[in-house]
DNA sequence: TATTAACCTAGTATGTCAATAGGTATTTAT
DNA sequence: ATAAATACCTATTGACATACTAGGTTAATA
């Protein structure tokens, strides 16, 4: 499942994209229209400005706005780094995990190929193809 | 991220089809092969059973056995019954679940796709094709 | 200087996960 | 009959994550 923090992210930044004019927007305006807590929304909108997916601005005037185009962000990663992995188990989510049944293990190249496609899947989606 | 409930159902699942003699197979030996804690395995083993997924008999002599061949197994299947739902939203996993931003939501279309998608990649995969 | 906004630290209720513990009922072999 | 092996049942637990809430400080602008 994906969690609350992926997908209001995501929200947020189709909020972002739609009400662009050039300048700042406030989180209180964003949290008004995709009607979630703003302050629970002020969390996720710091690590989204920490990872420099968006920029913020303080003071009056101040808020949120992209960086880039809206077709040069996908998906999939504003999702992975929210949710931390899209991996479907931890012996694929954590490269340095150790599990020694790994040379065994009958599941591990379903994990595998499953999660090659939810990897194309959300990558392979762009910002832009969510809006209108 | 699938749980240890599904993983361990689908590697059960796999212990009983690979050492098929046409007895029951006793939870002790599965536990052992598998490397898991038998008493946990009990907890998921019973839902099997519930769902007639396997066969269980007791007493000395008893154990569990597969009760349709291996090909007549989806992995979809298996997965969704001890996961409660394949579907990565609330919306899409619960029928009669209330979401009155349902028809201006942006991103269900995204996550319609993408169960669409799981879906038909864990129930087009058998058991037996995880076998050898 | 007042206002508006981001930014920061902390706390909290609820639930799920991954087990563990200790029993009872059932069947078969001796 | 009895012993052994097995499934089956109920309850509990520690750790962790999720989805928030609360109350402040800093920064920028009109």
């Amino acid at each position: 499942m994906i969690s609350t923090r992926g997908r209001y992210a995501l929200r947020v930044m189709i909020d972002l994209a739609e009400n662009d004019n050039g300048s700042f927007i406030p989180l209180k305006d964003i949290a008004a229209r995709q009607e979630i807590s703003k302050k629970y929304l002020e969390i996720i909108v710091k690590d989204m400005v920490n990872a420099n997916l968006i920029v913020g601005a303080s003071g009056k005037g101040g808020g949120y706005k992209l960086c880039r185009k809206p077709n040069k962000y996908s998906v999939g990663e504003i999702l992975e780094l929210m949710e931390g992995t899209l991996s479907p188990v931890a012996c694929l989510a954590d490269k340095n995990h150790a599990c020694d049944r790994k040379e065994k293990c009958q599941t591990l190249p379903l994990w595998e190929e499953f999660d090659t496609m939810v990897h194309d899947f959300f990558y392979g989606k762009k910002l832009t193809d969510l809006i209108k």
